[in-house]
DNA sequence: ATATCAATATTGACATGTCAATCAGGGAGG
DNA sequence: CCTCCCTGATTGACATGTCAATATTGATAT
């Protein structure tokens, strides 16, 4: 195998630091409403979720988060009334986290800005070839890693 | 305007998961090294310098970090052994950060391990023809960003 | 039944990041 | 020379992330 020409390294390069632009860019809309990407993560993946609530592990898994982080996380956004776990009528071990009336308000509330922002600073910046070429690339490494 | 679509809405999650996977798999491999992506980063920014030392300000803007973040990130590194403070000639408020021996050598014996993970998890998942595109999108993302 | 092992969730200790002070030293205008 | 303000860098308090226990329950085999 060759090896890694320093232009594939500038192009890595950017990748994170383009990604890192943008996470900076989002996350700094997303605060005036009062949520950091974390929570907006978390809020999205219980409203996307059958009876808007989940098991706290089934959560884990599909935000990909350790579950440790997302116990600490869950118990800051419980204080701030965004959330609130109970337990779990199958398994007394199990803890099922629902978003509260709060929780769900706050999500919907920041939602629009937050789409917008996204819009701005990455849809609106390219042109539909340049989106089918990026789907393209993402399957393509997603297929790469996960084998 | 119109509104952004789902299947651009789509896309931007399938960025951010998959940098998200390639960061960690990065950073898993870099841990064997002993270092963290920051870590390496830093160490990376004072190789590439002039004299293998820079001030603690124009590090952080070459690597794009708050100042008080990199004042603590050195803090730990210097404890460590892999980079050291002094104070600047010509500005006495200044601090000018250079490599240590130590720190240059394990800067060293971390980069070809870590750059054949760059190629295997990035570089040899994509074509000639998908870097290409990729370069163009990212370039594209920076101008917009940077405007 | 019960002994054993796996899974669920949390906790505590510690590493790292952010934000708002703080402190010391430059540098321009009187 | 001396205010006044700006910059360079650090610090402390606190938010967040990671990792290694822990406690509790479920599931399985005998």
């Amino acid at each position: 195998m060759e090896r890694l020409t320093s232009k594939q390294l500038a192009t890595w390069r950017a990748l994170l630091d383009t990604t890192n632009d943008l996470r900076r860019a989002l996350g700094a809309q997303l605060q005036e409403s009062g949520l950091s990407p974390n929570d907006y993560q978390v809020l999205l993946a219980l409203k996307e979720a059958e009876g808007k609530q989940l098991r706290s592990s089934e959560l884990a898994a599909r935000i990909d988060w350790e579950r440790s982080r997302l116990s600490h996380h869950l118990g800051r956004m419980e204080r701030r009334g965004l959330i609130r776990r109970h337990d779990c009528a199958t398994d007394s071990r199990g803890a099922v986290v629902a978003l509260t009336d709060e929780g769900a308000h706050v999500f919907r509330r920041a939602t629009p800005p937050h789409t917008r922002a996204i819009k701005k600073h990455f849809a609106d910046a390219l042109t539909p070839r340049q989106f089918e070429a990026l789907d393209d690339i993402l399957r393509t490494l997603g297929r790469h890693g996960a084998s």
